[in-house]
DNA sequence: CAGTACTGACTACATAAGTAATCAGTAAGG
DNA sequence: CCTTACTGATTACTTATGTAGTCAGTACTG
């Protein structure tokens, strides 16, 4: 079930517009993501049929056309993303990963906030 | 300089080995990946070849062979790893990035004061 | 009811990536 | 010196990915 298959860096941009809004019509994401991607209608198209063949989106049928949907939820896909780069850069080890961000990249105030506390949550 | 051209998971595998220690001869590095990864040497030879093209790694000749040296520190391309992963996954939050993995997976003890201490530091 | 405008299905094609075989050169062993 | 055992270079082949075109069906327009 949670096996994902890997969702590749374009079909990623598609379900982030899935997870913001769905059901949704091809025809809705395909402009959105020709705004902001600059892709053709039908590379939109093919990349959900990708996604519909691999499992990680449904489509309903709707009048004459389908409606798209997650079939997965934008949790699941973080977390396998995110198992498989811990496994490859950092080795598994999430200490190292987790000074590395910290390190290279600074965190608001509330993120630190909040980390903190989780990290004392942890504790005990 | 740093513009790392995209290193593949497998051709990761093989600069782990060179990070680890080099210079080192393909012998070697195939030697060691055949048993982890159950790769034919030529397989290692191709993806050195590779990296090589790409200028990850370089050579320089020694006897009738070649010695392999990363070209590029395990830093950079943690980094560009890195970086790629937080805007793909998490929309260049880090905090969200620090978040997810606080909460899936434990630190241990000395990871989280290590953590701690970052932050702190950070904070002023 | 004929034309237009969309839709999904199918097909296309270049480059990347994973995985490996063939080939020609050379150093070491007998 | 000839065979053997390695080496790097080149070539090969499959599947994945990015990006998009063609085609047949159908609903709305007039």
């Amino acid at each position: 079930m949670s096996e994902s298959p890997h969702v590749t860096d374009a079909e990623w941009k598609v379900m982030k517009h899935l997870w913001r809004k769905a059901p949704q019509p091809a025809y809705d994401i395909a402009a959105m993501l020709q705004q902001s991607e600059g892709w053709s209608q039908r590379t939109v198209k093919t990349l959900l049929s990708r996604l519909l063949k691999k499992g990680v989106v449904t489509h309903e049928p709707y009048k004459n056309l389908y409606l798209y949907s997650p079939a997965v939820t934008e949790e699941e896909c973080v977390l396998a993303e995110s198992e498989s780069f811990l496994e490859q850069v950092f080795d598994n080890s999430v200490g190292n990963l987790m000074l590395h961000f910290a390190r290279y990249r600074k965190l608001s105030k509330e993120e630190a906030a909040e980390l903190r506390k989780i990290l004392k949550e942890q504790g005990r």
